[in-house]
This record gives C-alpha cells, structure tokens and sequence, in this order.
DNA sequence: TTGTAAGCGTTATCAC
DNA sequence: GTGATAACGCTTACAA
C-alpha cells in the first residue's frame, strides 16, 4: 500500500493525499473526507524510509545501553522503558544499540548510516569516548550522567554528590559518628564513572564538615557481592553504626549481611541511601533514601533531545536532580 | 556524505561504489582499494532509509515489550538485552516498541509504516490481539511465548508444564506431600496468559499422579507480594512443608516471610522454582531451581525470525526450552 | 571492468 | 483548491 493507490483510490493526485494527511496546506473538506475514507479503509500510513529520505530526518531516537556482558541495573532498567514510553507519547521510535565503546557495528550504523536523529546514551564515563565520536560527527545527543566537562554538553543527571552528602548529614544529626559508604565495582569506579567519583566527594566532604570517621567500600553491582561486603565491615570494622548506599543492586545482601550478623534496623545499624523506590520499598524494614525519579529523568532526556534535534545552535541545557530523601524505616538514633 | 560524492573523489561512477561496497559485482582491485581509501577517509556508511526504500526491507527488528505501566521483569529484561545483543551480531537494528494492545500507536507505526522487517513479542496471551493484527498485516514475526494456537505460529516458550511437574516429582520424591505453587498474579492468570496456566496444568496433573495435597495461589510480581502470600501460606495452612514458584520478583518476599515465620530452608521448609540463575543465586540458601536460559531464547528467538523473513512462506517452527533443574541447597527431604 | 539510468514512496515546489 | 514533477540516496538491470 502506497500514497499513489491511495491518490487513485481516491480520485486525486498524490499530492493531495500528502497534503490532506500532514495538513500543511488547505484541502477542501470534500476531498479531506473522501482521501481519509480510503486511508481509514486501507489502513495506510505513510512508508517511513521514504519518509524519512525526502524529509532528512528519521523520527526515531537512539538509545545506547550497556552490552549485554554488564548486567543491566534495574535503574537502568528503568531508563530504558521510560525513554521509549516518553519517545512514543511524541510519537517517535527508538532504536536500540547494544554498545560500550566508540567502534561498535551497531553505534556506527546510527551515525553514519543516519538512522536516527539524535542518540541518548546511558553509562556515561568522565572521558567517554562514544560523546567524543557524537560530537565529531555532529550527531545531537543527551546523557542520562554527564561527562567531565558538563558544561559544554546536554544531560541529565543525579547529583549523587549532595544526596550522598545530605544523607551522611541525616546520619551525623542521628548521632551516628562511624559510617561507611558502599560504593559501585572498583572496577567502574576506577574507570572514572561519574555516580562513583562524586558519591565519593559528597561522603568525603560531608564526613570532614561533621567530623565523622567515615570509610568507603566498592562494591559489585549484584547482592552476593553486598552480602560479602557488608559481612567485612561488621567484622572488621565493629565501631561502624550506619551505612549509605548507592549500590542498589547490592541491597539484598546489604539486608542478609545484616540479618545474619544480628544487627537489628534500625535499632542496631541504620542504612539510608539512593535508590529506585521499588528497591528502596523491597528492603525490610522499608529504606530511608533518596528515590531516584527514573521515570522522570528518562522523560526529560527525550525533551532535551527533541529540543536539541529542533535547534542544533541551541546553547547545551541539563537537569540535574536531587530528590528530597524519604524517610522510611532504616534509620534511627545510633545506639550508645 | 553520500554516495555520489564518494563517487566524485574517486573519480568513479555510482554504481561503481556501491558495487565496490557491497561486492555484489567485480570491481578492479586498483579501483576497489582507492573506493575503499576515500570510504576510510570520509567515515561512509550508505543512508539506511535510502538503502530500506530501494531494498524493500530495513535490517531492522521491532521488539514490542510491555509498557512503563507494567514493570519489566529480570526476565523480561534479560529478553530484551539477548534480542538486542543477539541482532547487532548479525548487524540488524532493534526498534522497541513499549505497546500493550494492539491499537497503540507505536504498534501501528512498525506495521502499515514497514519500519521493520519482522517483529518479536512478549508477554503473550493466549488470545492475543496482537498476533492477529501481525497476521493480518502479513508482518513476519515471532513470539517469546505461545498463544492458545501454537501450531500455526512461530515462537520459543519455556515449558512450564513441564518444568512445575518436574519441581513436583523432585519434591514428591523428597518426601513432602503438602506442597504449594505460587503462580504469577490473579490479573495475569486471569487474562489467559500462558506460564499462567501452563503451570496449573503442570502443577495439577502432577500432584494428581504423586497423589499429594496440592494447593495454588497467585502472587504480584514483586517481593511484597510474595512475602503477604507465603506469610499467609504458613499460617493458614501449616501443613504445607514446601513450594514451587514461577514468580521469581516474588523470590526476595518468599524469603523474608520464610526468615520472618522462623522455618529454616530446607531442613523445616523446601522451595524449588523456575527462575532465571541470577535470581536462584541471589536466594538464600541458593534455590534449586530450572534455570530460565534467556540469552539463548532470545538469541533462538533473533534467528526463528531472520529465518521467517527469508522466506515468508516456510513452515511454522518453534523451540520450546526445558532446561534441568540445577539442584542447589533449597529443597530437603520433609521433616517429619 | 565500468558507466548510465530507472525507480523505490515520499514531500515540496511550481504551475494552473 | 488541486495536479504534475523533481528530488531525497541508494541499488541494480542494462549497455558499453
């Protein structure tokens, strides 16, 4: 089925179906009725390729994840269904590239094949090296976490920095004086990944204000690695009363470390952090933490984006957020 | 950057170019070394909605997953990253489409817009409307999961049938003989979904020929719901001393109502399930469990469809998994 | 071995 | 208010 069966169908040129079905110029209310009849009958919609041939852009939006080796997070998770249910509200597609570095098959296809119109990445390293090929290529793009240089760039982001930060303060106004911070992989970590570094600087630099003892662990993004850490800290390092997280994969065994230690939440340890809610909501007793607004955060990604395909000059924008923490049960006063 | 101008600085025809690409014709050695040094050069990849309109078909997959409304589960998820991962390595594309019936328009724009090739579907119904509008459309596709025909259909399912009576067998044989399943929600059962049923009809008939007590309850798909159904699987029937689980999100709940009603697994309690191996790890102590294959299904799933787009009249084919189940440390023999 | 040209299905320009 | 037609970038049948 194409415009022209449906131009003769209908007794008119193909023009005349175009223009009555994008509206872009007027078409007698007869003929609109009649072509849209054919359409309604036929189910037609216009071929996207020739489409997005003549017209020079494609609808349809890149998403980039993490290969299939790395394990999705369930925030990550996230980002995916809420970019593709935000792409689809303005009725744009979006097309899926299984890529870590800047060589992949599939990446290169996006960009120099033109497939899409703009690329949102997820996982984004300080120096990434898929932001630089975007940027040579002159491809639009918007991250979900931003690079070293953010100021230059689109993104959206968490400030993991103060709501590290204002978690450690929630602890310290506690009472709790011996806190640890369960950071991602070593291995993320040292490869420069931004969530990693600044949940580090916000622990640091709220640690030093209050004149806490404070020491961080890495951590693997999957529960037996939680179980395992936290199990060292209670041993090795018994004057520590509470903990905060951002490694929500790791809650699970953050909860049976702790059950099998004995230690009571939160009467006997508390633990606050950052996390999905549905994460934050599966830990017994429910957990005080800032609830990370993944829904939100993938709509906005779209927004830039679509605003920045429209507007290739437009000066970079970004968002970043910090969502109040919600207190839930896994905190209380340190015990004395 | 297009053809005609690679075309220019090589000082070649078109044709030449795209011959000198695709291989599809001879081209002098000479002529194809100094085609392919200006393609390096310039970073060119021939336009994919040029080369989709010419060639009638896109090298692109639709994957139509669950909308945000409805959380992905692991194994959805798993789904998604293997079709994902799956397709790049043959060099398709995956366009996502976050569609529940089959009037979304998301839906619509992958079919009469031929934005893809062929379409893979999940979370299957045993009458689904989607299916029907596939078929109507003459859009190839394949299911992960089977509807109430599976003969005439293309797809790769898990046998749950199958897999629950096996879980039965293994623990008639332990000894207990008051056991329950926990089947996925009342909603999903309800509206003909296939694992749904599949493992009643598993779960019934084996029972039935080991001669147990037997009784079913439908769970949400998440730890607090799994956790509300065991508690309230211990209290009013006490005489149960093990279950069976399809609903593996309801895992973490099913373990912290276990800890919580004091029942030490598996010497006062035994838990056998279908789930995939991350989730089987991640219980406490490790659940002897069949393990889900996701990557392979959705690998098998990539492969059943190129296959169907080849040839659009080749007989329906299907792969049903039965993986064995990995005896870990949750099922041991009924206390008495 | 290479070049010429038609045509895929659209949209937009120009003409009436 | 509507129709004819060129052009988007590519592949391929046909010519040379």
């Amino acid at each position: 089925m194409n415009i022209g069966e449906i131009a003769r169908r209908s007794g008119v040129a193909r023009s005349t179906v175009s223009y009555a079905l994008s509206g872009k110029r007027p078409v007698s209310e007869e003929t609109r009725r009649r072509i849209q009849e054919v359409v309604d009958e036929l189910d037609y919609r216009p071929n996207a390729a020739a489409r997005a041939l003549k017209e020079g852009r494609t609808r349809t939006l890149g998403l980039v994840i993490p290969p299939a080796g790395a394990r999705l997070t369930a925030m990550q998770l996230d980002f995916v269904a809420s970019v593709a249910e935000a792409a689809a509200r303005v009725d744009l597609d979006v097309l899926l590239s299984p890529s870590g570095g800047d060589s992949d098959r599939s990446f290169e296809r996006l960009i120099s094949g033109r497939r899409v119109d703009g690329v949102i990445l997820m996982e984004i390293r300080l120096a990434d090296p898929r932001v630089t090929r975007l940027e040579q290529a002159g491809m639009p793009f918007v991250t979900i976490g931003r690079t070293g240089e953010p100021d230059r760039t689109w993104w959206v982001d968490l400030d993991y920095a103060s709501l590290v930060s204002r978690c450690v303060h929630h602890l310290a106004d506690l009472g709790h004086t011996d806190i640890a911070l369960i950071n991602r992989s070593a291995e993320l970590v040292a490869a420069g990944y931004g969530p990693g570094s600044r949940a580090h600087e916000g622990f640091t630099e709220a640690v030093e204000r209050r004149g806490l003892a404070g020491s961080e662990f890495c951590c693997g993004d999957d529960a037996p690695s939680g179980e395992s850490c936290v199990a060292g800290i209670l041993t090795e390092h018994p004057a520590i009363t509470a903990l905060v997280t951002i490694n929500e994969a790791a809650l699970p065994g953050v909860q049976r470390a702790l059950e099998r230690a004995g230690r009571e939440v939160p009467a006997t340890f508390s633990v606050v952090g950052v996390a999905a809610r549905q994460w934050a909501e599966d830990f017994r007793p429910q957990l005080t933490a800032a609830d990370v607004p993944s829904l939100e955060m993938g709509a906005i990604a779209v927004e830039l984006l679509t605003e920045r395909i429209a507007d290739p000059e437009a000066v970079a924008r970004h968002r970043l957020f910090a969502p109040p923490i919600s207190l839930r049960g896994s905190a209380g006063p340190a015990a004395r």
